[in-house]
DNA sequence: AGCAAAATGAAAACCATTGTCAAAACGGCC
DNA sequence: GGCCGTTTTGACAATGGTTTTCATTTTGCT
């Protein structure tokens, strides 16, 4: 336990399977008898999110939540809007658009966030039967 | 003066090209000498957002930010990330893309938020040069 | 061990946003 | 015009996630 907290973090991000709020983990290792202070889980998931290991996004209402990242390569998010279940994909297409779309309006350093959202299979039987 | 602020609010937004936050804008109407609380600014976003007349997102700090809606239709924007400003970009592929990934995993009233950011050129010029 | 640099965490500071509530503006109605 | 109930407003307080501060602990190195 002596080898940063930051290893302790990205644990509990890898055990995830969607996007998980900094006083969410918190809560969740402190539960698990963890000693770490909320402060170093958000320098934690600062730093991860720094390296490039895990992804950060923003929900409606402001709160910042992170996830682990499967793949190192750049990489967006399908979201079911119902309980949370995320899908990695792939958009080399809309790579390629975002680059031109800067390109076009003179635009350099182009980067973009693209997030899709939606009703993933199960909670769309669900909402049906209840 | 007296109809709802809410239009004052609104025209401050249209003579705007780029992203503004509540404050922002309290504070250039403010500065402007009208007679206007934080308070109701926030109120009238909220109210012109509900309607459907202004677009919403998040800066990557957490703040909300303004804007009103040139087209009614759906699309995107393309946001210089040092002046803010912002040009409205529409993108065929990127909707069908976002539909057909929604689709290949089964996701059901498939949504999407697409936001490009860049340097514009003369900020790319302000950067060189300073 | 011994010591400087980095990590930790409790508590305070920040700050956008939201809630509270009394005062002011509005809209009928006589 | 004067009255009264409803809506809007805005100063101020409260909230809550996030960041700073700073003293203490741990780590890395010799």
């Amino acid at each position: 336990m002596t080898t940063s907290r930051r290893q302790a973090v990205r644990k509990v991000l890898a055990a995830s399977t969607s996007f998980r709020s900094a006083q969410d983990i918190y809560a969740e290792m402190r539960a698990s008898g963890a000693k770490i202070g909320l402060t170093t889980v958000y320098r934690a998931l600062q730093a991860l999110s720094d390296a490039g290991e895990i992804d950060v996004l923003r929900t409606d209402d402001g709160e910042a939540v992170y996830r682990a990242c499967a793949t190192v390569s750049h990489h967006h998010h399908l979201v079911c809007r119902r309980c949370g279940k995320t899908v990695e994909v792939a958009g080399p297409d809309v790579e390629r658009w975002a680059e031109a779309v800067g390109k076009e309006h003179g635009f350099t350093d182009v980067t973009h966030t693209v997030e899709v959202f939606g009703t993933c299979p199960s909670c769309a039987e669900e909402a049906k039967a209840g």
